[in-house]
DNA sequence: CAGTATTGCGCAATCG
DNA sequence: ACGATTGCGCAATACT
């Protein structure tokens, strides 16, 4: 459970800012209906508790997905403006947003940047008593190697979640069409049945119906 | 469908190697099943020496260095591991991977990079035309930004082919359980009409009596 | 407050 | 050469 929704206006635009120093005034609000069973609103979401749902909610699925679908100008937008024929226009280019260590000594850039976000997001959180967040830093290399783990780990996730739906998905047709297939015989062998017993009715009284009833 | 697997023996290996000077004798073949039909071949992958060695040799060497990739087996074997507790060791952590373009104008490694490659590997392809691929150079930064553009054009595809999975997945699900009500219903009604069959016969065989049972 | 889990993003290697 | 994919690490953020 749990529906994940990210509060923050602008998630990734933040450090996009602090990192170029260029405000994009990108006022993408993206919603994406990934919902399919139900809405995911703001967050606290009791509504139709998945219970009548949760029939396939089991599986795994929702958890992920819509999260990111507040207004992350990303994917929606995008994906509407692709339909368009408009979409991925490039974010704002110009700076390289990584601001990863490409080497590992350039703490320069990294600093600046710290220092930046500190002065324009002093509100948010004291960036301070974070003790240099200096790149090579042990601290900071364990804590990026523990993320990487996670994230490995949690694509590794992903990626079975999305293969066991497919699975699934394949698995319900191939049932759906056996299904469809056994009711062609049964509604096939109650036709028989009925005729029968039509002829029957005739033959034997005159007015019988072989009543019955359902659909 | 389409399994794509990739051919190549070392994927980024070959990168990081040219990069770290260190030759690591992995030879993983990754592969990545991309669709619903694929398995995780996993592979060949070698052992998972060198850990303990390079781990730390990160830190401190050159800017571009990484070799992260080495006995990385894979999802699959990660996933296995998690299975059953292991999982997701960390890669080697050595250095930063991301090669990255950290502040903007570190050609001098690049070129080092590439002058290497060039030498190192003549036989899969001349990087001597590649005319310096240098960072911050604007046919660099025009790609780049072009395949920035692909990839989020890709991934919001993948969300929205993942997401129909999902829906479909439901749907099929639903449908599924109307289908096996469907035939509950005509299973009963042929039983029903079976019985009153069968009394006819009864009847009509023996005693002719205009009889019959309800339903 | 700390640690893990998710997610968007850019990079680089590949694939087609 | 060019777009599409995919694994990866980073950073922001959600969740515990």
């Amino acid at each position: 459970m749990s529906v994940k929704v990210k509060l923050s206006e602008r998630p990734e635009a933040y450090s996009e800012f602090v990192k170029s120093y260029i405000m994009m005034s990108d006022s993408r609000v993206s919603s994406v209906i990934q919902d399919w069973a139900g809405s995911y609103p703001g967050q606290a979401n009791s509504l139709n508790p998945t219970t009548a749902t949760n029939q396939l909610s089991q599986m795994d699925m929702m958890p992920y997905s819509q999260s990111q679908g507040l207004m992350r100008g990303g994917s929606d937008d995008r994906g509407a403006e692709q339909m368009m024929g408009l979409s991925y226009l490039p974010y704002s280019s110009s700076c390289l947003s990584n601001t990863s260590n490409a080497g590992n000594h350039q703490q320069s850039h990294a600093n600046t940047q710290q220092d930046f976000s500190s002065f324009l997001m002093p509100t948010l959180r004291a960036p301070v008593n974070k003790r240099s967040i200096s790149k090579d830093s042990v601290e900071y290399r364990m804590r990026r190697e523990r993320n990487n783990v996670a994230v490995r780990k949690s694509r590794d996730k992903a990626r079975r979640r999305i293969l066991l739906t497919q699975q699934r998905a394949m698995q319900l047709q191939e049932e759906n069409q056996k299904l469809q297939v056994r009711i062609g015989q049964l509604t096939q062998e109650l036709d028989s049945l009925k005729h029968i017993l039509s002829q029957r009715h005739l033959q034997g009284a005159d007015g019988g119906a072989a009543g019955e009833s359902s659909i």
